[in-house]
RNA sequence: GCGGGCGUAGCCGAAUUGGCAUAGGCGCCUGACUUAGGAUCAGGUGGGGAAACCCGUGGGGGUUCAAGUCCCUCCGCCCGCACCA
């Protein structure tokens, strides 16, 4: 008997993986091809149990599919770029370069001690130029394209990592890294005009069957798409001033109009106004923007002392300006209808405002004096004019179109989603390959001179402001259309960019005329699977989206959404909180495999929870997992090397019953492992039904193990080490040979399950009487129905029960039980 | 507040379509082997009861021969969204 020494199982197999290209693939159209891919990290230095849960996911899935005859890609790389490079450089004075590559030089050991089935060769990480230049090079074209471009916005910026944040990237009001509070300000910047594609996000979701709802829902939402209508009210003795709103079929019943503290109208409006109003004015606007924007704040206002007039009754009304209308929706001004919207009619009240009901419920006729609430359901319009008597879902059509035809409206549609904000004020991204030229103003950098490279002797001193603004020879440049002098830009691009595109990148990582080989995109696309966590679901995972789809535009795919099926695993929680290295709760990988082996630590993350499930991570619980791997290691290293002596010899016809029970476990084990990683992904059954297919064998081993019937034995052990090789894969490459069988077993045919033999001869059925289970019958697994009637009236038990009652109906559930109703 | 998910042994969790609740694991108990065991092997382990039986999937109600699963209602936890006109 050998011991299970896994710290030399593991090295010697990672070893042989790696000198024999075990895991790189190629194009292969004789075969069906399986892009499996996970989220690629950012090289924080050490690898979490949260990313490998990920990996562990997708790894089983992986092989499964190697082993099922498919042509796998299952690629890694590093998400490279980004800001705590740059602030480890501050504080240690290290480039973020060598921080980086350091991070990923050992982060990579770590994945490779794990066993995962990575095509090394076609690694990528962000942070190398000849990755970013297609940055680069995406964005000249979107420049192009009327994609990207500068505009003048009010943007978020966060003091803390100072730089400006894209929209979903300050979500609440806070930054999305950090955690600091944003803050507005006004700033010329790049964007991406995400918003283009903003119907097809939400259209193309057709596409997308088998994500999630939860990710689709909360995309949608983001989007926020609301039809709605824009309506010019007149303002005496100035311009007219836009409304938005979802709501005209109220619009008789606009008793005022509010405008957004910010609203560009406002000081003019009330330039002739009370120093009180000015003051009050003052007041909104400084009030917190993000406790504004959350709705934590008291609806306060202030009449500006101006009217304007509705367009569809000519009735005056008083123009206020209210902290509860934000400037960045719609037109940042709103007719304010408080008999029919919620918020209005909390203003109304507040300021003594009349309230006017133009909807009349079904219930009956509502009274603007006395009630308590808004009234926002359905019903027939009143009180407005021509209009009266239309349902409310009939007139919002029928008034936009009197404001269309009238000049002072129009139907229209607003969003929420913001473009892209691409633009950041720190050196460690993508170079944004523009320059400023005073003759010829902004101009692209030609392709040609691609990659802009981050120049290596920045100045990181923290005191503020990018430093490649520091760095002359970076910042002074040639304008390529005039040859005059011109300024570099200094701004670098979102890192998101990088994690847009890159799994395209994968295919042809070394490619030198292009960011990808189309015929390797042809062959691989779209994504069979994306493993990843939830919280990019409005970040990356609609960025990526865009990014395909301004890919199709500009003719390099012919598809219009990457990924087929995505799957968000569950979080990774430690005495009850996310698993962070802000709350101090993590658990080192590297201390688990120490311990327990990398085969144990994969069966345990997969064993304890269904994947998309959280995971609370307890000491004590790997203990089962390693014991069972103990147990797959003794059983076959009693066995396997007498097994490798011995000529392989057939079934024997007749079986045992112990050997028919065995063989009866391991095509029900075959079955099961299958459907389970096939189907749901229930990873966490499916080693369950391993764990109990070695019971069994234990169990049997006396009987089946020797004799005629040693040929079943060596049918399961075999299965056992095939069918345990994705989730397990070092014990099984070294049981496999020690089988007596070629290397590698990732490419092994995967076991086919006999469905003849997984079916029980036998089964025991319940009988219940009214509803009680009081007998059982044991009967083969062909008797009819009707002697399983007659079967299951004979018992005893039933006897009893039903005496002296009489039969009303008899229900057999075959391979269940039988339910006999009596009165 | 709105939307979604979840609630099953002491703990993590199983349970295709409504069909014997608690598979598998942790922990615990007993035994075997042992100088020893935090190893291994075997057995046991929802509650009550001497037993027959009864009760049990967050609480209450309903549909059904049959409910963890379907319906209503309440409670708790988690996740999204949240003054978006």
């Amino acid at each position: 008997m050998t011991d299970y020494n896994f710290e030399d199982i593991e090295t010697r197999w990672q070893k042989r993986w790696a000198d024999g290209r075990t895991f790189e693939v190629t194009e292969d159209p004789a075969r069906p091809k399986f892009y499996c891919l996970e989220m690629l990290p950012y090289p924080s230095g050490d690898i979490h149990v949260g990313h490998v849960r990920n990996y562990c996911i997708t790894d089983v899935v992986a092989r499964y599919k190697r082993m099922k005859g498919f042509n796998v890609l299952h690629p890694i790389g590093w998400d490279a770029l980004g800001l705590p490079a740059e602030n480890a450089a501050i504080k240690r004075g290290i480039h973020p370069e060598k921080w980086t590559r350091d991070n990923i030089a050992s982060m990579k050991r770590q994945l490779q001690r794990l066993g995962f089935s990575y095509p090394w060769s076609r690694e990528v990480a962000t942070c190398d130029p000849e990755y970013y230049r297609w940055n680069q090079w995406f964005f000249l074209r979107m420049l192009e394209r009327g994609i990207a471009y500068r505009a003048k916005a009010a943007v978020n910026w966060c003091p803390s990592c100072q730089t400006v944040l894209a929209n979903e990237q300050a979500e609440g009001g806070t930054c999305w890294r950090c955690g600091s509070v944003v803050e507005q300000r006004d700033m010329e910047q790049w964007f991406l005009r995400i918003t283009a594609y903003q119907d097809e996000l939400l259209d193309d979701m057709a596409q997308l069957p088998t994500w999630p709802d939860r990710v689709l829902l909360q995309q949608k939402n983001w989007v926020g798409r609301s039809p709605g209508a824009e309506i010019d009210f007149a303002v005496e003795g100035a311009e007219p001033i836009r409304i938005f709103t979802t709501r005209v079929d109220t619009i008789y019943g606009a008793t005022f109009m509010v405008l957004a503290p910010e609203h560009p109208r406002v000081d003019a409006l009330m330039a002739g106004a009370s120093a009180g109003a000015k003051a009050a004015l003052a007041t909104l606007r400084a009030q917190d923007r993000r406790a504004r924007l959350e709705g934590q704040v008291e609806k306060d206002g202030v009449f500006t002392g101006r009217h304007a007039t509705n367009p569809f009754n000519g009735e005056r009304v008083p123009i206020w300006v209210g902290n509860f209308v934000l400037m960045g929706y719609g037109t940042g001004a709103i007719m304010a209808v408080p008999a029919h919207d919620e918020r209005d009619f909390e203003f109304a009240r507040k300021f003594g405002i009349p309230v006017r009901p133009v909807i009349r419920p079904a219930a009956g006729a509502l009274d603007g004096a006395s009630m308590a609430e808004a009234y926002v359901g359905p019903g027939v319009v009143e009180n407005s004019g021509p209009f009266d008597g239309l349902s409310a879902e009939e007139a919002l059509a029928t008034m936009a179109a009197h404001a269309e035809t009238k000049g002072f409206g129009k139907a229209t549609i607003t969003y929420r989603l913001k473009d892209w904000l691409v633009s950041r004020q720190r050196y460690w991204g993508t170079p944004i390959p523009v320059v400023y030229c005073e003759k010829d103003g902004i101009v692209g950098v030609p392709d040609a001179e691609l990659p802009v490279v981050l120049p290596k002797d920045a100045p990181f001193t923290g005191e503020g402001g990018n430093p490649l603004e520091k760095v002359p020879s970076f910042v002074d440049a040639r304008c390529p259309r005039c040859g005059g002098p011109a300024r570099r830009e200094t701004d670098t691009m979102d890192t998101f960019v990088d994690s847009s595109w890159y799994f395209y990148r994968y295919l042809s990582p070394q490619k030198k005329d292009g960011p990808f080989d189309p015929s390797a995109v042809r062959y691989w696309f779209p994504i069979d699977l994306y493993v990843g966590g939830i919280e990019h679901a409005i970040l990356h995972l609609v960025y990526s989206r865009f990014w395909t789809k301004v890919m199709r535009d500009l003719g390099l795919v012919t598809f219009d959404e990457p990924v087929t099926r995505l799957f968000p695993q569950g979080m990774v929680h430690k005495d009850g909180e996310v698993m962070s290295k802000s709350k101090g709760n993590t658990v080192a990988p590297d201390t688990i495999i120490a311990r327990y082996g990398a085969d144990t630590l994969r069966l345990y993350i997969l064993f304890v929870a269904p994947p998309e499930m959280a995971l609370e991570w307890q000491d004590g619980q790997i203990e089962g997992p390693s014991k069972f791997v103990h147990r797959v290691w003794r059983l076959l290293d009693r066995h396997a090397d007498a097994f490798a002596q011995e000529l392989r010899e057939r079934i024997p016809a007749e079986l045992t019953p112990a050997a028919r029970d065995l063989r009866r476990k391991v095509h029900q084990t075959i079955q099961r492992v299958t459907d389970d990683i096939e189907g749901r992904m229930k990873l966490n059954t499916a080693v369950s039904a391993l764990m109990e297919l070695v019971n069994e064998i234990y169990r049997l081993e006396p009987e089946v193990s020797k004799g005629p019937m040693r040929p079943v034995f060596q049918e399961a052990l075999e299965a056992l080490v095939l069918l345990l090789a994705p989730f397990a894969p070092h014990i099984c490459e070294e049981m496999w040979q020690r089988l007596g069988r070629r290397f590698s077993i990732v490419d092994r045919n995967w076991p086919v399950a006999d469905a003849s033999l997984a079916r029980e001869d036998e089964v025991e059925l319940a009988v219940q009487v009214n509803g009680k289970v009081r007998g059982r019958v044991t009967v083969g697994a062909e008797t009819s129905e009707e002697e399983v009637r007659r079967r299951a009236l004979e018992d005893p038990k039933v006897q009893e029960a039903v005496a002296g009652k009489q039969v009303v109906k008899i229900l057999v559930v075959p391979g269940r039980l039988v339910s006999v109703v009596v009165k």
